[in-house]
DNA sequence: ATCGCGCATGCCTCGACAGGTATATGCCGA
DNA sequence: TCGGCATATACCTGTCGAGGCATGCGCGAT
């Protein structure tokens, strides 16, 4: 039974959302994590990584605050955390203008000839 | 007037768009290309970059397809393109999940002592 | 108490960049 | 044609991060 939350306590060397995922092994092990919390080991035999590589990627995903990790006995269980994906999601906002007026002039110019503006 | 599309052609050091976004910079480029279109000397001014670092940060922009330059005379003016920004968008729409369950969860536990599940 | 397992961490090397300076190139105006 | 402007690019330097190896550390089982 899991015990504890695994906290990145204090600010110590905190990591941009950007900068984590900005390596492809990071947004594969986030693919993974989507299905359901996995430990470590798992994540090293299904991404066929080195051991201390998934470490790493993981402590650097956790000071991002992408995932978090919960103790079980030996092994530790990693789980996404949905903050800095809504982060993520509100710094797209605002660009969602660019191809929704993309799609919006596309569809002006398939009802062409019919009106204008 | 504008006259031609600077391509970035053939398939030359391709840039991932999450290497290009993982830059500060290169995001506060995007943000005031959001605004509208700019010659490179505008962003330098209003960034307060240098202009080679102005250059080369909006090369890797365009190697990413974030951007693309019209030629004007002796400037350049770059403009957002839609399409890896729709990209990001299909990227993270298989995460929304996390956020909307977590709202859900949210929404069962005010919701508490009324129904269960 | 001891061993083995699961994981984290330190060290090393290497390649990838960012920033700065200097310079090359295309284009306009006089 | 010439000078100057706007931009790109080459070069250098320092920094940072990824991968690989070895090792430390906590926990459970025997």
């Amino acid at each position: 039974m899991p015990r504890q939350v695994y906290a990145e306590t204090g600010t110590f060397a905190v990591v941009s959302t950007w900068t984590a995922l900005a390596d492809p092994t990071r947004r594969a092990i986030l693919d993974v994590l989507r299905e359901r919390p996995h430990a470590v080991g798992e994540l090293v035999d299904r991404l066929d990584l080195a051991q201390p590589a998934a470490s790493k990627h993981l402590a650097t995903l956790r000071r991002a605050g992408l995932v978090h990790a919960t103790v079980d006995a030996q092994r530790r269980v990693y789980a996404l955390d949905p903050r800095p994906f809504v982060e993520l999601e509100a710094w797209l906002a605002p660009y969602r203008a660019l191809w929704s007026d993309a799609l919006d002039r596309l569809d002006a110019h398939l009802h062409d000839h019919q009106e204008d503006r």
